[in-house]
Formats: structure tokens, C-alpha cells, sequence
DNA sequence: TCGATTATATTCAAATTTGAATAGGGAGGG
DNA sequence: CCCTCCCTATTCAAATTTGAATATAATCGA
């Protein structure tokens, strides 16, 4: 649903083909937000022209490049927009964490593995805290609010996941995961 | 993958059907760190036997029942299963929330749209962090911390979230989005 | 005892995602 | 000048996910 998202959006501002879709994307780091995949692009393309949500407007020919079809965006597009950014908003999705399924079943394992590959995940982690914040503090006089909010909610939440990971890490090193009855915090 | 993960280690533990394997997720709620789907359970265990990492033992059939088929997991699948917890752990995996790209676009619709089911998201997740909050409360003394962990975790990450939710929400309110050059915090 | 719902087990078509292939042109380096 | 790599644009087969259909039995209240 993201990428058919995405499409009606830059649509809106404009008629565009797909390709050049990408690239806006790419520019506008969308592509930091949800996976871009080219297929997926031009899948997502072919189903809104079917649905009627775009329309062709007209195919470009070179002799030197593939011919590029621009798309525009119709009345019932701009109503499916609202209605799917409106819906996004609304809808609560779960977060499915792969880390939280691996983390359940790594008692199978030896310990000292786990260990050190929480190690390495830690330290990548703080690379990508760091990261978020330094770019939220580059943009901090010269983008939208907006923007602003994605980039130190990014932050945010890499900083939560590095905290639970060392209160982890600290367990997995103690072996104490197979604790019971053990609360994580003295005052809770 | 974290179908793969789940049935091989279910299966460490002992021999199983696929119909049992879901039954066991649901009991220990795995289904709430990973989408569970039949279709997709049963694609990954022929998956699996076809690559050799389980095997079928034996196939139950009674008059009254579709025949079972029942599993067992192999060396081959054993190692497997190592890598795979480790590899889960380890690589770090971009988290696309769907609201970032939903806010990033927002600006083109109607903001009072955009305030109210900002709201209704904002209840829905406070529904959540209390709850997360419950089950581990209610948790803390019975099981280990591995799961404790988890499950507060969740809670941390959603009382995350739901901040972020009502710092935005405060703008959205104040159409202050489109500010240019406002820090988010005094303190920055 | 009838009808409705729930549990047992699996299968399948259709939708979607993935990853790579295609094919020609320009750019830069040795 | 040639070779390699990257850019432009799109397409496609194969892998995977989704959502529902199937078929029978047990359970439970009215």
C-alpha cells in the first residue's frame, strides 16, 4: 500500500513515469521509509492505470531509450490518496520485530554465540543512532517540522532499541535469561 | 524466515505436524511477534523437506481426520536453524513504518482530517502501552527474563511511539508542520 | 435433536514481492 | 581507443504471501 501511496502523491504534484518516480524517491530519501524495489514500482503503476486511480497521458519515443509512458493522476485517485494517507494514519499496524522471534528461541543455542553476535548488533545499532541524529541536527534550520518529526522519531527509536539491547546483552552475559521470577527492574 | 526459524524450533524440541505447530505458536504467542498464516506455515515446512532440514516420519491416518503428516527435524536443519538465529540477531533490519511515509505525504490533504484520526491513533496506542504494560506486569514473577524481555520491550517501544504521536499531533493541531527553521525541542 | 459454531488439517488460486535480465548510451580511466 | 562500470527504463519468471475454500467431527445451547 506504501508504494501505491507514494505514487498518487508525486502524481499530485505532477505528471511523471515511473522511473522518474524512483528517482524523486530516491532524492526525497522515501526510500529510507519503505523498500523500493522496482518491480513493485511498476506493479503498483499497472494496477492504479487499471483501477483508473492514473492515467497514461502519452509515451515518449527515442530511438536511443526505452520509450517512457507518463502517468497522471485522476479525480479518483485524489480520493483513494486521502483515503489511504487518512487510513495509514488510523490504522494500527504490529510491529513485527524479527529480532523478538529470534531472541525466543535462542536459548536452543550456545549462549557465548549469542552473545557475541548481540555484541555486533549493538554496535551497528549505535552507528544508526548516531546517524539519525546527525541528521536530524543537520536539518534542523532548514526542513519542514515534518520532516523534522520523522527524522528525530527515527532517532527515537533506534535509541530504544539500543537501550533494550544492552539491558539484554547484559543478560545474555550473565546467563541469567533463564532466570524466573526475577523482575528486569528493582522497582518495579 | 521467521517461519523457517519457528518450525525448526518447535521441531528441536520434538516431532510435530504442521497443524500442531500452529497450535503451539498461538499458545505461546508467538503470533504476536510474527504474522501467522496456514498458508504460509505449511508452504515453509514443504520448503524446509524439500531442502532436507526436516523430514516427514510418518503420516497418521484416520478414517474421520485429514491424514497428519508428521516432522522431524535433521542435522542438516539443526544447523540451520544456528545460523539462522544468529544471522536474525545480527543483521540489522530498516524498520518502514508505514506512518512515516503516510506523515511525509500528509501535507497534501486537509489537516483537520489529518488532526482527528491522528487522535484515534493516539487512543488506539495508548490501548497498547497499557497493555503491553499488563501482560508484563502480570508476567514478571512466572517466567523467564528471555520472555520478560520481550514483552517489555514491547511496551518500551510503544510508549515510544505514542509520544512521538502526541508531540506530533500537537503540531498537526497548531499547522505548524510547514514551519521552516523551528527546532522540535528548546534545547537543541 | 437440530442447528450453529468451533476445532481439525490441509490445499489452492490469486495477489504481490523479489531479484535479476535486458539493451543501448555515456563517462571516466589506463 | 577500449574496457568497464554506471545510467536510463522496463520487463519477467520465480518465490512467497494472502485469504479463502474444503471436508469432516465434535461440542454446546435451545
Amino acid at each position: 500500500m506504501s508504494m501505491k501511496l507514494v505514487i498518487l502523491g508525486l502524481l499530485l504534484e505532477r505528471e511523471r513515469h515511473p522511473y522518474e518516480i524512483m528517482l524523486v524517491m530516491k532524492e526525497r530519501s522515501y526510500n529510507q521509509m519503505m523498500k523500493l524495489q522496482m518491480g513493485s514500482l511498476y506493479y503498483a503503476v499497472d494496477k492504479l492505470a487499471e483501477e483508473g486511480h492514473i492515467c497514461a497521458t502519452e509515451t515518449i519515443r527515442s530511438s536511443d531509450r526505452p520509450d517512457k509512458t507518463i502517468y497522471r493522476i485522476t479525480d479518483q485517485g485524489r480520493a483513494l490518496f486521502e483515503q489511504l494517507v487518512l487510513q495509514q494514519i488510523k490504522k494500527y499496524e504490529q510491529v513485527y520485530h524479527p529480532l523478538y522471534m529470534a531472541l525466543a528461541l535462542s536459548r536452543h543455542i550456545d549462549q557465548s554465540k549469542v552473545e557475541k553476535v548481540l555484541e555486533e548488533r549493538i554496535r551497528e545499532t549505535e552507528h544508526q543512532v548516531n546517524f539519525y541524529y546527525q541528521v536530524y541536527e543537520e536539518h534542523v534550520m532548514s526542513v519542514p517540522r515534518s520532516a523534522l518529526h520523522l527524522m528525530y522519531g527515527r532517532y527515537e527509536h533506534s535509541l530504544t532499541e539500543l537501550n533494550w539491547l544492552k539491558r539484554l546483552h547484559a543478560d545474555v552475559a550473565a546467563r541469567k535469561l533463564n532466570d524466573i521470577g526475577s523482575p528486569l527492574f528493582a522497582d518495579s
